[in-house]
DNA sequence: GCAATATTTGCCCATTTGGTTTAATATCAA
DNA sequence: TTGATATTAAACCAAATGGGCAAATATTGC
């Protein structure tokens, strides 16, 4: 064939906002492709706290804590309030919601699939299905 | 400063079980921490596909998307059959499930979160239930 | 003022990531 | 067989990541 891949203009256009919700997404799923940075929602899910008392636990310096703090903040994770010295951290509702709203996509693909599985079993057994 | 940071040991035991899982949230988090492969599921979920038709629409080599969608695979999140030469991709609808289920121990927190909220704005109780 | 505390910043390092290009492999089809 | 097609493998590179440590910056309290 002459033209393989489609030339660049033929792909979908990406609206602005398709792409800040990218950034975000980016952001958000990165921060939490960590268990540390996870492991430190899951104490924030108990109740706020400040740097030194998250990052006790672990078995690693302040510094590195700090900076998977600052990931999630940056995710939009957590908020700080800094009252003097403390800096005090909590949880955040609105970037796990966006995670939701990402996924909420993919549920109705999931009923559709399981649908389709169902029927896959019952009427085709000769060829093997998919090769793991 | 005799001891400003607890122990190795006080730190909880974290199970097999769960280091399996944070490897796998690990994984799972990581593959759609990347636009490609979030746009890669985002046409799976439309159906099935050849690697060179997931290819086309992305403005980089084959072998860049290749290992998009092996990192897709090893996180679970597509399988493939291998039919000749042709590598049929479909999404998976197990590892998003785990998305959910991890996501589900924070809703319990935006939950309280909202009430709390809400208690907050109707009531006149005194003192907001966690500083922002 | 001075020391202790809370936190970040800067620099260093090894590893991973995301992309490239050029083979290599396997399959189909003439 | 020969050549085109579908896909991966290998080698490479720049940039990001995750960790360390030492130093800088505020802030608190004596």
């Amino acid at each position: 064939m002459i033209n393989a891949r489609p030339a660049v203009e033929d792909r979908p256009a990406v609206s602005v906002e398709d792409r800040l919700a990218d950034d975000l997404l980016d952001r958000i799923f990165h921060a939490l492709a960590n268990r540390t940075r996870r492991s430190l929602l899951a104490r924030l899910a108990r109740g706020p706290a400040m740097v030194t008392q998250l990052a006790a636990p672990f078995p690693m310096s302040l510094p590195s804590v700090s900076k998977h703090l600052r990931v999630l903040e940056s995710a939009g994770l957590i908020a700080r309030s800094i009252d003097g010295r403390i800096h005090q951290c909590c949880l955040t509702t609105e970037p796990l919601r966006e995670v939701e709203f990402w996924l909420a996509h993919y549920r109705a693909f999931w009923d559709q699939r399981l649908e389709a599985l169902a029927d896959y079993v019952e009427s085709d057994r000769d060829g093997g299905p998919m090769t793991t």
